[in-house]
DNA sequence: ATGAAAGCGCTAACAG
DNA sequence: CTGTTAGCGCTTTCAT
């Protein structure tokens, strides 16, 4: 607290001239104090960190930045923040983010083309370092924007034919053939699936896993109903479900919050859960835990696909990995059982839930990720 | 997209001197027009701006802030991203940033103190022009380091006894005395309080809050529980209300949390909400629209808070306030009626849901602010 | 109204 | 190993 009395009588800048004066070296040594360079003398450098310390100087990021050519930003581009799904991946990505000095511009696209133009620009602006795009749709001319200045990037889910930024695919199949398996062991045979938008690439891969997943053990995929991704879809799926002649006895969603739409909607009508219908939803957002009953879902796993974009960002800057190989990076889903699913109702002697897992597993993705 | 094809054949930088140049005037000339000067020729003006379209000229924010001393960055101290309060409010809070072109600057505390420091030593490094810190509780030297560089502060709910920054109060005896006066207008007569962690200022307000109201009917504020404001906690408090020998009809929650984990419990224990047992939480989050039954709850609209937040730096930043004043802003909040409350069942004679609101009404808070 | 030039705070050659 | 110095890209006097 040395600094803040002196403080009190004294307002001259503090720049790193000023360090630099008081600790009787040059700008440079300073500098390279600083920035523990290791063939400064230590002696300077403790009398140059001891006058750091007293005054309590904060190195100017934006000088810095200016001259290195690096800002130490990643720009973390999200849909909407209000959206469960991202909570936990804006933070886990702070958390690396701080870890390894670098901090975060995040942007919102709220689906608004124009304010996904301006992240972009933003993004430019700012001289960001690299950028993750977890936005489930972005349109390709605002990208070159970015790849044109070279700006490494990551991306979730887009299409393969995109060369050049990395690429972090979704296993979808993994986690729902999981889930309908699940049913099916539950003797349910007529399982429905509410669909997301389909015009998300995303919501159209969860369909045909679904799809293949029940073809696969010789179900018939006919029951499928399309959604938004939002609580009201569910809860509309659920009243067009239970105005079809053959009446699903499970249910399987293409994410939590449908899924929760189809609970609170069969809490409307009084429809049991799990004894009179079993839900499964998909992404485990943290919310999935607290509905009631807890929400059996096949998870992705935020804080993985988190980990996954800041790595590949920082492999990209670090320079570790050679710029012209293609890098791709995968995160595998895997259904959670929790209370939300039981044996089909004809075929249930009695009532036996599901054993109930506390945490889940997950097979490792397949790129070394940083731990916590 | 024509710079877009200028690109690909050459790759020079295209810094503001280029710009000037290619549109025959000097840099000053440039700078003025892209800053959009009311005294630039309009003629050179045009065509500076024909200049940065072709070549997708984004000023250097950095450069700027260098010389303009201003980083156009506020900074956003929330304790964590996956509480359930603050998406809304970062939301809210980006909104507003980008349509007065400022960046946010996003960190959490997660309740480490070495997070906290962090967090304040980012700010200082970054040159923000202001920091809101929306994290209830911070330690008052690490505010001296922000002080003492006068970056303009505002705050949410600390004591009057800090000067010079701005500070939201939050008032919530307004809505915690409609939550009280509900539930005694439907008959109620036993209720339970469960507190959040009382070393929290904002936990004790409620608490204080709840017995002055209790108090103010003649009720006796005598079952109150202390939770921890996490699911958790919800769920052990009604077991430990449970147990008490004289049970309550309705219990009031100090955060939309712990009511979740009361539902949780007593739909554990199959007690019926709100037949059996009335529930009423606080804060609004989004959650608790999505609860089965949809939770009554006392509002403190995330929205309003991160308007006001933003609004109060920028009075202070673009100077339209004078330093000497002491800023003070309030937040009322308020009962929003949705179905976890009934007729406490004694004196109920038959089912008669409260009638459900859809959007909840304010008092206008005492300063203006700007809408979306 | 426009241009030349200084300089924001820092790092990185380069020279010693 | 340390110091001198030239910029990084921009805004802003200060002349014109």
């Amino acid at each position: 607290m040395l600094w803040l009395r002196w403080a009190s009588y004294s307002q001259e800048p503090m720049d790193i001239r000023e360090i630099a004066r008081r600790a009787k070296v040059s700008t440079a040594t300073a500098s390279r104090a600083i920035n523990r360079v290791s063939t400064v003398d230590p002696q300077l450098a403790k009398r140059v960190w001891k006058v750091v310390d007293e005054l309590g100087y904060y190195p100017n990021t934006q000088a810095r930045a200016l001259v290195s050519g690096r800002s130490r930003i990643f720009g973390l581009i999200v849909s909407e923040f209000t959206n469960p799904f991202f909570p936990e991946i804006v933070q886990t990505f702070e958390n690396l983010a701080v870890g390894n000095n670098y901090e975060i511009l995040l942007t919102s696209t709220v689906n608004d083309p124009r304010r996904m133009e301006l992240s972009v620009r933003r993004m430019i602006e700012r001289r960001v370092d690299g950028v993750a795009i977890l936005t489930f749709g972005m349109e390709e001319t605002l990208l070159e924007h970015l790849r044109f200045r070279s700006v490494p990037l990551v991306f979730v889910d887009v299409g393969p034919d995109v060369r050049g930024i990395a690429n972090i695919r979704i296993n979808y199949q993994n986690g729902i053939r999981q889930a309908v398996q699940h049913l099916a062991a539950l003797r349910h045979t007529r399982i429905a699936f509410v669909a997301g938008p389909l015009h998300l690439k995303s919501a159209l891969a969860r369909q045909e896993a679904f799809k293949a997943s029940m073809i696969e053990i010789g179900l018939p995929p006919e029951l499928i109903v399309v959604g938004d991704h939002r609580l009201e879809g569910g809860m509309r799926a659920l009243i067009e479900i239970g105005r079809l002649n053959t009446r699903p006895t499970a249910v399987l969603c293409s994410n939590d919050m449908t899924a929760i739409g189809v609970m609170r909607q069969a809490y409307d009508q009084k429809i049991k859960i799990p004894d009179d219908l079993s839900v499964v939803g998909f992404d485990d957002i943290r919310m999935a835990e607290f509905t009631m009953p807890p929400l059996t879902t096949v998870q992705m796993s935020q804080k993985d696909l988190a980990k996954i974009a800041f790595q590949a960002l920082l492999n990209e800057v670090e320079g570790r990995s050679t710029s012209h190989e293609r890098h791709e990076y995968e995160l595998t889903t895997n259904l959670v059982l929790r209370l939300s699913t039981a044996l089909a109702p004809a075929g249930r002697p009695s009532t036996t839930p599901p054993k109930r897992v506390g945490a889940s597993r997950f097979r490792k993705v397949s790129t070394t990720v940083q731990s916590d």
